[in-house]
DNA sequence: TATGAATGAGCGTTCATTCAT
DNA sequence: GATGAATGAACGCTCATTCAT
């Protein structure tokens, strides 16, 4: 039998999926409440609901343990800030407006408690985790720039935008939104007012259409 | 004889600041390379060449020297961040070569291994230490905004730009050199060639001027 | 089969509070031996023949390990001292030789290692832990005299004793023994001869006898 | 020139002695507070208002400093309770009241701060500094007993008393004062109302001299 | 398979003690 | 002689990890 069964059952290793999910769920959790180092295996298993032993049948160690964790919370990150930019593949007339709902999705996505977490544990664990790279931050900003540059580069092929380098354009979109952002929450410390966003997201947009537009 | 001597006891208390000043300074590559919670201040005493209970003897305890090696690190950083919009004071003819310089500067300050780890760090284990904000933050960002907003007000007074709101001008200008600046240098973990960062410098002045210039 | 066996593990939880009790056993030892403040943990561990953490988890840290081994100490030379004065309940004819069996009993009693010790270390330790009078002390002399001072009492009653004030006759009883014994023991670190002994469990009750008997 | 000089003076060895002397007060000050393993010298060298070298150089150790100041202790204690008992080398007419003033005399010396710190750290420390035995108990009970010893005999021989050990007797003199006195005054952590002490003296008084009076 | 119990290794911190002044 | 500064050694405690069940 071949079909995956997602009801929990003790057939199937549906379950043993899911409580492996369930652990890695827990783990970010404490993780971004504790940082690495000062999370104990313990905790985490408390927060999961099984016994310390059980993480260790199921992840090798605490690093595995960290390293899929993270990998996990950035796929679900990813999604969200790649969805953000989506509506730009096919803009409709209004580009500005495109560009502006573009802007405000990417913001809300980054200041999400999870982005936030992520970005800090990655940002921390770096020196003792470098392949934290290639798993979070393409998922942060990497496949975020990618898909952003493509729309960007369509667009400037149809003569709506004028772009000489997409990549550095699409990169410099997410810094004008992600930069002030970043600054003004004092790297997700403090809580932006909605007007202090739209102010950003607004400004990010004119900035970048006053220099890369072509009406 | 005036001239003043390193050896330790002579010339008041100098000795005993010169040692401070080696184990913040020790305390702060450690932390840099392994991040706080990873890294033992048997470490830190190992790489400052003093025993364990000299570092004690100095600060209180392994928060207060995070907390005063982050402080004295920001220092340095601070002062030539803040130098490199300096010239934009008194910007002269060329408006697009002053912000040109600047771009550079910064960029170079930026660039440095103390920037990166300070930046990471103070991300990393603002949960842990909020106060990082005011020591750190200040001397990274806020002063180098501040600085710049005002010449950006003036210019904007003077008519060579056509700016609505200064600070969030500042943050732009500085977005837009940081932000794909930390994308493509990876947090400080990839080299950056200078072709590349002439590039980015480059952009984002001219889709800084193309947003707010007047010409 | 029925027998419960010491096998670790077995018979529900009794392996784990066998070890519990090793370990408190281990605990007084080294306390006595050396005192609360010089003795450390790792040898106490050596002693029981655990590890470290295997205290840990057992008691949350030195100072409750402290007390619950000194509270179980207490536990057993509480019975036997309370078990010397028992026979003065019903004394029998010759009133004099039941306080002689009675002295005989508890300076037995009072010259065991444990009694010493214990004694020794609630003296050192009252300041740091106030709450060893209830747990300790109550064991001690506490019960002891309390018993004591009813049987006196009831002595009294019965016309073959003169008593006004039974507890501090009791006090004093107990003093004309205790108080030589440790003035010539040096508290518990010189051995004492049985003839000793027995001149000071005859003298204690000649004495008692002569300010309260009524013969 | 020989006279020793008692002002503090550079010239001579009494300053020298005074700080010595000085150092030890403060350390038994320090270790009644805290205890032997918990004083540090630090706090005993800011209680004398010296530098801690300065301690060094009086003292070879910290052992020797807890023997030295115990020892001096002693001395001070010693005196009290040996003139305590001084009063029954002439008795006079009255021996009740002379042995009356004796008692009162004696529980005050017993009650002293000083008194229960030395029993305290004794018991404490016997078994890593086994000679305090003979250093402070020699100080605390044994002269205070033989002075008292010979003072009975003297009464016995004189036929004011009949006892047939004067040793054990002032052994059990001093007994039945400090034993119901530790007892109630719980080893010096509870105050001792004076009825209480009153109470104690008059019946040891009462109980000694039933048993070995001659009236 | 999942778990309670046990452990080896390590960390932050303190302190007695010693130089150099 | 007295002191500020420095250190080697130790201790209490925690935690990732592994057996035995």
């Amino acid at each position: 039998m071949t079909a995956p069964k997602t009801h929990p059952g003790r057939t199937g290793s549906r379950g043993r999926i899911d409580k492996r999910e369930a652990i890695l769920a827990a783990a970010f959790r404490v993780f971004a409440r504790k940082g690495f180092a000062n999370a104990c295996v313990k905790d985490i298993a408390a927060e999961a609901k099984v016994a310390k032993p059980t993480i260790y049948s199921h992840l090798d160690d605490k690093d595995a343990l960290f390293r899929e964790a993270m990998a996990a919370a950035a796929e679900g990150v990813s999604a969200t800030s790649a969805a953000a930019v989506e509506g730009l593949r096919h803009p409709g007339e209004d580009l500005e407006a495109a560009f502006g709902t573009a802007a405000r999705l990417l913001l809300d996505s980054c200041l999400t408690e999870s982005s936030h977490a992520l970005r800090r544990l990655t940002y921390a664990e770096l020196p003792r985790f470098p392949e934290l790279l290639d798993t979070v931050r393409g998922a942060l900003n990497g496949r975020l720039v990618d898909d952003l540059a493509g729309h960007v580069a369509m667009l400037s092929v149809g003569g709506r935008l004028r772009v000489g380098d997409p990549v550095l354009a699409a990169e410099q979109f997410v810094s004008l939104i992600t930069g002030p952002m970043e600054i003004c929450s004092a790297m997700g410390t403090r809580e932006v007012t909605a007007e202090k966003a739209a102010e950003v997201a607004s400004a990010a947009v004119t900035t970048f259409l006053a220099a890369y537009g072509t009406d």
